[in-house]
DNA sequence: ATGCGCCTCAGCCATTTGGTTGATCTTCGT
DNA sequence: ACGAAGATCAACCAAATGGCTGAGGCGCAT
């Protein structure tokens, strides 16, 4: 039984490697090759591919994550394994909730690629060792959901903005932002505006 | 007359796209590989390329600038040309300074990491033309060097510390963390902690 | 229709932060 | 030996920030 993949990266470098890598593997076949995640998408739709090997960061368009939402709503729906150079938890996460199969670090061997391909199209779910432990931490302690507004004051926040712009800019007065960065600062476990840039970094909250 | 190269990439997947983009070309031959910097100046030392085509990031050990430095020292120094993913004002300006022959990210065609490494091993200086404009924009602007104390302050607010835990982490007083803090701002043209730690990221000073 | 969550706003208070001036000490290069 | 630059600290002041209590309005689901 041979596996059929199609891969969704954005650099035609990386495209090129894992071909390569690919290609020297018997028992994966690649039926496809897309650049973001549109493309991904209609070509799954026609290609029927056991797996689909995704970049999360994928340039212009739709985000890895998205993507691996919309080829999972698919019938048939391929197993989805991210493939990237990332780790952070918030994405690790997003993408295991989105229904990913599992989560690669670029980083890893051919081999390593070639063997989640395959665990993958098999059903199972794929992480390596370390980044193991860390979905486990995540789901011991799920980062607390911001509502879209805490979002906006979060996203200026990182910016650098004073509680005077933030107003300026969202249209409402000093005292909202105040109260939304309370609230922010609560969910994260933060007493500072630094800090909170900080976590909302460290978690791919922003 | 044909151009030698030497990769160093930590992503064993990029290397294969490398090895099969540039075996396709008749006028470049891949003399070696490495994945970390050490590797790739103890290889660059014994098999003087004409260019060494060098990631920025290069997981454990020193980076891409440190890398582009030590070889620039080496005698005959290769060109240097830096490809990677991501395009941070200050890694690009500091490449260039390091002594790099040019700035190509991982999104480029195939035909143009060619181009550019002959364009490279001619003396040309290579940069994509969204880069050059934002090199000569840094060059009008240049960021005005912090001591090197200052940038172990930097660093801690980045991480969202008050100036009460910067002064006890630096075991100096708190009077001496705002002095250095005013210092800080006034050469990043800021007026906030957190307007800082923005621009500091931004232009990669951290 | 009755809550519940979210967004909005207000006032008060303690603390932190940013800005200023000025001082001592060390190190480094010339 | 001299000046320049950096690191250290002090005192003071104005402004921003963080923590608190409380409150009105709006949409949505049961």
């Amino acid at each position: 039984m041979i596996t059929t993949v199609l891969l969704v990266d954005d650099h035609p470098v990386v495209r090129s490697g894992l071909r390569a890598v690919l290609g020297s593997a018997d028992a994966v076949q690649i039926v496809g090759e897309a650049a973001t995640g549109e493309e991904a998408l209609t070509l799954a739709a026609h290609l029927h591919p056991d797996v689909v090997l995704c970049d999360l960061r994928l340039g212009n368009g739709i985000d890895g994550i998205q993507t691996t939402t919309a080829l999972r709503a698919l019938d048939p729906a391929p197993a989805v394994l991210i493939l990237t150079t990332f780790d952070r938890d918030a994405e690790i996460l997003g993408a295991i909730e989105a229904g990913a199969a599992g989560y690669l670090l670029k980083e890893v061997d051919p081999e390593v690629i070639i063997d989640g391909i395959q665990r993958a199209a098999a059903g199972d779910t794929v992480l390596t060792p370390d980044l193991a432990s860390r979905v486990l931490k995540g789901m011991r302690s799920p980062l607390p959901k911001l509502t879209d507004r805490e979002i906006d004051v979060l996203r200026l926040l990182a910016t650098g903005s004073a509680n005077k712009e933030i107003a300026r800019t969202l249209f409402v007065t000093e005292a909202t932002v105040k109260s939304h960065l309370v609230h922010i600062f609560t969910k994260l476990g933060v007493d500072s505006r630094s800090r909170a840039i900080h976590v909302a970094q460290e978690t791919g909250l922003i």
